[in-house]
DNA sequence: GTCTATATGACGATAGAC
DNA sequence: GTCTATCGTCATATAGAC
């Protein structure tokens, strides 16, 4: 039931919607329409209506951020390049895909916050889970779990900042900005 | 003409809005209301509705951040400790007003750059406008210029960024965290 | 300059057939 | 499970009186 493809496909279609437009900006009949999915099957899935939706929708997609990060970060076993490639990463497939960055957490939390309780909650959630992999990768590399914390914290603030200044600007300067300063930052913080 | 009380009253009740909702939940009956403006004025002053006031509200807003900035940085002599001070600063009043960060333009950036060329637009003048200050701070500090841009870009995007989480959070420790981190990374780099 | 009233369309959600 | 038809609401925008 949860795992039924017709669902997942209405959940990996918004996502991709909230990311570009946000939450008020996506439309129902947009996500049906573009998903492809029947019409019925919105409500069978999501009784609770468009909140719901959005809300499983943004964790779902935060989860697969925080896979994303994790197995980017092992990948490499110094700290500052492991953050630096990740970055860099992001910033080239922003290039390429026109403007996706990994954010549509961004785009709901600034709308929702103000309306919606359960939609903010979410997204709180899934920051908070994305500055982990950093803060572990850097407690691996030695540095005391509280400094890695706060390291943690940063390096999600900047890449999502970073995110936004790509999009509206058109151009991933301002990640690989980020890319650089960061890596710069670990290296003397190691 | 153009700096009629009624016309900044609303120019300004549409910046806080779209700060707190973003564009799409903003509706022109909000404005009128919270504003107390007359309702036959909005589209005498802004006879191309809701963009072209959209648009204005977060040029407004974006020069009066930049001068803040400016000003803010100037009152500081050392520019790590500048830096430092300025986004504390932020994060007090984030944690007093409730949520007021200081970015209406992240909201509108994610909606809007979607649909309207116009306020994509503005919201990239806006961004690259903020960078100025600390750019030009650090430049006075005896940064090479491509490094002070880099690290102006950057710090933008570790601000916007903390401001979202400052705000889905419900509490600004992203915001010093940021601070804290970014004071290290300039002490290293003067 | 400011007002009210309204046109027009899109939205989220629901009902009930199949 | 999926479909179509439709309800009620709210949005932006406009028209025309004052």
């Amino acid at each position: 039931m949860t795992n039924n493809p017709t669902r997942q496909r209405i959940l990996d279609k918004t996502a991709e919607l909230l990311e570009m437009q946000g939450y008020h900006a996506t439309g129902l009949n947009q996500i049906i329409k573009e998903s492809g999915a029947p019409r019925g099957s919105l409500y069978y899935y999501f009784p609770e209506g468009k909140e719901e939706l959005a809300a499983e929708a943004v964790r779902d997609n935060a989860e697969r951020m925080v896979a994303h990060a994790r197995q980017a970060l092992a990948a490499v076993a110094d700290p500052a390049e492991a953050v630096y490639q990740m970055i860099v990463g992001i910033a080239h497939h922003a290039a390429d895909s026109g403007c996706q960055g990994g954010a549509p957490l961004a785009a709901v939390a600034l709308e929702a916050s103000a309306t919606s309780e359960r939609l903010r909650t979410v997204c709180r959630e899934g920051y908070a889970a994305l500055a982990v992999p950093f803060a572990e990768k850097l407690v691996g590399a030695g540095l005391p779990p509280a400094r890695a914390e706060r390291l943690g914290v940063f390096i999600t603030a900047a890449l999502e900042g970073a995110v936004i200044l790509t999009r509206v600007q058109q151009d991933p300067a301002a990640l690989t900005a980020v890319a650089e300063e960061i890596r710069l930052l670990i290296q003397q913080a190691v």
